[in-house]
DNA sequence: CGCGCGCTCGGG
DNA sequence: CCGAGCGCGCGA
């Protein structure tokens, strides 16, 4: 036999097909270990066949497979090769989407340990060491147990009776389970008539894609649990995908308390072995549903019954690094391979995607009230510029005052939220204007007083602060902007006995730092909680009644054609924090645009409203209508750098000058933010529409790297920096 | 990607 | 004339 490999190795140079002689235990899918150049490499078997094209002397022979089981069924392999075409990317890349990272460096193998168990030999003579007895009388009871557990309890007995040969050890294969003494309770709503009814079409739609629309609160959760649950007993299995910040001790709990060890739950927090029993439980089947963030797409499951989308709207479903993989596109070819129904699920979904849904392509369901009726949180906006008329600078108005303090008075709990993004503290001179750049990335540091230094917040360098001005020597050294540091002092100033955390990207280190500051104001240990982004996704806080935005505008004027979306979810999101038990919550949204229609679809919660308003604001210009492609040339080598750019722009000219119809925009620029890390940046914007040549692009980008330079393709960039 | 080959340039 | 350096092409 023959075997076509694919060698892990992700360059373009070795992105081809090279044969190899093997027996009849090597099958497509497999890792394997071949001679490569004067080496060894390990590759994957994309296809078998009789004969090779190449003179038989030529043929090198497989070592060995790398697992029994190959790592790939049928489905990936023939996923892997459309992703491959698509994004145009060495195929190498896109096979290692599909297993743990820690399977690929060989540091993880399957973890085994020993248990204990009670022969027959009989005890002679009659025992009286008490440990020796207690010992045996567990393992009666227990019919086997870890040695290690036996040891702690036991002491020397264990090795005392293994010895007699009253117990024998026995060495067992076992799943590295991340779970152990996460017991959740398994709450089986009854569902609303509602949930019904979304069942019931998402069931008989004949579609592939369902919408599920439905408020904060209004429990999409139970429904997609019960479309999986339904699967799962037709024998089929599922993929939930969740962003990952939703992977919450609590859901982690829930799920396992409702699907137990048939849920493999993939997420950040996992160590590289547990990954790797999970990613093994699902692709040997004894787990049948793959929980997780975007990569869980790649799940290695067999005839899916059905995939989710949680929160479909989110920015992390899309991959920020080669390939730029969109989740949506690769759920939606698994779906069709497996003939499975795709849901996707938001309260505020993405404009594109609700289009879709609007013209009939995907199917609409609507879940418009909360679950048991409760009303959703009165949202009040404030105008901040007759704040600043009325004489008060600071970022608080007098309404978020007084209803902060009564909420304080109350005993309830708030949440304030402040939007960091392009708007953080910089330092600038107040004479001659200078503002304090990083060296390395052409991008304004930001200040931290703690600290008291300057940071740099795309690549971390941190400067000592300014005592003077660089370039005028002026000691007028100035702030603009409010950072959360900021906020909690002025905080501390107004209600000195309130106790308040600060969650932000500086005090949430490390992967569990952000769950650590939850928790504690969960449990109560602080009466206000100031953050960014990230305390708006989905917590429940049942002491919180007030949530203040404090500075709404700030995303609405960002340089991004989804700035309004992004806005209307996050307040919208914000707003869910309030009132999530029995009192009302309420929202104070501070801005100073007032009558912007964004802000005011947002605080009505009015998405078909913000819809409307905002599909006709984008009619021929942006997504849904047109694809914003962008083409990166990031180098450390200015010079080689521009001469990439230079015979990049040129050859996409050539495509654009043939049909320039398709095209609403095509030019070349220094990118937004000229550097970062050291690299320069410039880029090639164009908008397309419909049947514009977007192959031939990938195309040209991935044939035109160059020693130090890169070359991408990204499509409807979420950040255009 | 990692390697060896061969071409080129600079030193002696 | 010879050795170091780099660009190129190969690997089955």
């Amino acid at each position: 036999m023959v075997a076509e490999v694919i060698v892990d190795i992700a360059h373009s140079d070795v992105d081809k097909i090279f044969d190899y002689a093997c027996d009849g235990t090597v099958e497509a899918g497999m890792r394997v270990v071949v001679p490569f150049g004067r080496s060894a490499t390990t590759g994957f078997v994309v296809r078998l066949k009789e004969t090779s094209e190449l003179p038989p002397e030529k043929l090198k022979k497989i070592y060995r497979a790398e697992e029994d089981l190959p790592a790939l069924n049928s489905e990936c392999l023939a996923l892997a090769e459309k992703l491959k075409n698509r994004y145009r990317c060495p195929m190498a890349l896109v096979l290692r989407l599909f297993l743990p990272a820690e399977m690929r460096t060989g540091k993880v193998g399957a973890a085994s340990r020993n248990f204990a168990r009670l022969t027959e030999e009989p005890f002679d003579p009659p025992l009286r060491a008490k440990q020796q007895l207690a010992l045996i009388e567990f393992l009666r009871d227990n019919r086997e147990a870890d040695t290690a557990l036996l040891r702690e309890r036991f002491g020397g007995a264990l090795k005392a009776l293994t010895d007699k040969g009253i117990v024998m050890i026995e060495k067992r294969r076992v799943f590295r389970d991340p779970y152990r003494g996460v017991e959740g309770e398994n709450v089986q709503r009854v569902l609303t008539p509602e949930q019904e009814n979304a069942l019931k079409i998402i069931n008989e739609t004949d579609k592939t894609v369902t919408l599920l629309h439905g408020v904060t609160g209004s429990g999409k959760t139970e429904v997609y649990l019960r479309l999986i649950a339904q699967q799962l007993e037709k024998g089929n299995t599922a993929i939930f995908l969740v962003p990952e910040i939703s992977l919450t001790p609590q859901m982690l709990s829930q799920l396992r308390a409702r699907f137990g060890s048939k849920a493999a739950i993939l997420h950040s927090g996992l160590s590289a072995g547990e990954r790797f029993d999970e990613w093994r439980r699902l692709r040997e089947g004894s787990a049948r549903i793959a929980i997780g963030a975007r990569s869980a797409i790649f799940a290695p499951v067999e005839n899916i019954g059905i995939i989710v989308i949680d929160e479909e709207h989110d920015g992390s479903y899309s991959s920020e690094n080669a390939p730029r993989y969109n989740t949506f596109d690769i759920a939606y070819l698994r779906a069709n391979y497996n003939r499975c129904k795709l849901v996707l699920g938001s309260a505020t979904p993405a404009v594109e995607t609700y289009k879709r849904a609007m013209d009939g392509e995907f199917e609409l369901v609507r879940l418009p009230e909360r679950i048991n009726k409760r009303p959703l949180p009165a949202v009040q906006l404030v105008d901040m510029r007759r704040e600043v008329r009325r004489g008060n600078p600071s970022p608080f108005s007098v309404v978020l005052r007084e209803k902060l303090k009564a909420c304080l008075d109350s005993g309830n709990q708030a949440i304030l939220f402040l939007n960091r993004r392009g708007y953080s503290q910089t330092v600038l001179c107040r004479d001659c204007g200078y503002v304090a750049k990083c060296e390395h990335c052409d991008v304004a540091l930001t200040y931290h007083s703690e600290e008291n230094c300057l940071k740099c917040h795309y690549c971390g360098a941190r400067y000592h602060m300014l005592t003077g001005c660089p370039s005028c020597g002026s000691v007028h050294i100035g702030y603009v902007g409010t950072g959360t540091q900021k906020v909690v002092g002025e905080l501390k100033k107004l209600y000195p006995a309130a106790r308040i955390l600060r969650m932000d990207n500086d005090t949430t280190s490390g992967k569990e730092g952000h769950y650590k500051i939850l928790k504690q104001f969960a449990d109560r240990q602080a009466d206000i909680l100031v953050g960014t982004q990230m305390v708006a996704k989905g917590h429940d806080f049942p002491s919180v009644t007030l949530v203040g935005i404090l500075d709404a505008d700030m995303s609405l004027h960002f340089p991004d054609y989804r700035s309004g979306e992004r806005t209307f979810q996050l307040v919208t999101q914000v707003a869910g924090r309030s009132g999530r038990a029995e009192e009302r919550g309420e929202v104070v949204l501070q801005t100073y645009e007032p009558e912007n229609a964004v802000l005011r679809f947002a605080a009505a919660y009015d998405y078909e409203g913000f819809y409307q308003h905002e599909i006709a604001m984008r009619a021929g210009m942006f997504p849904p209508y047109a694809k914003i492609v962008r083409a990166m040339v990031v180098g450390e080598d200015e010079r080689e750098a521009l001469e990439a750019l230079k015979e990049v722009f040129s050859k996409l000219e050539a495509v654009y000058a043939k049909q320039p119809e398709k095209f609403l925009f095509f030019n070349k620029m220094h990118s937004p933010i000229k550097r970062i890390k050291e690299k320069f940046r410039y880029q090639v914007l164009m908008r397309i529409t419909d049947g514009a040549p977007l192959r031939e692009i990938y195309e040209i980008c991935s044939a035109a790297s160059y020693k130090k330079t890169v070359v991408y393709v990204e499509e409807n960039p979420s950040n255009l920096s």
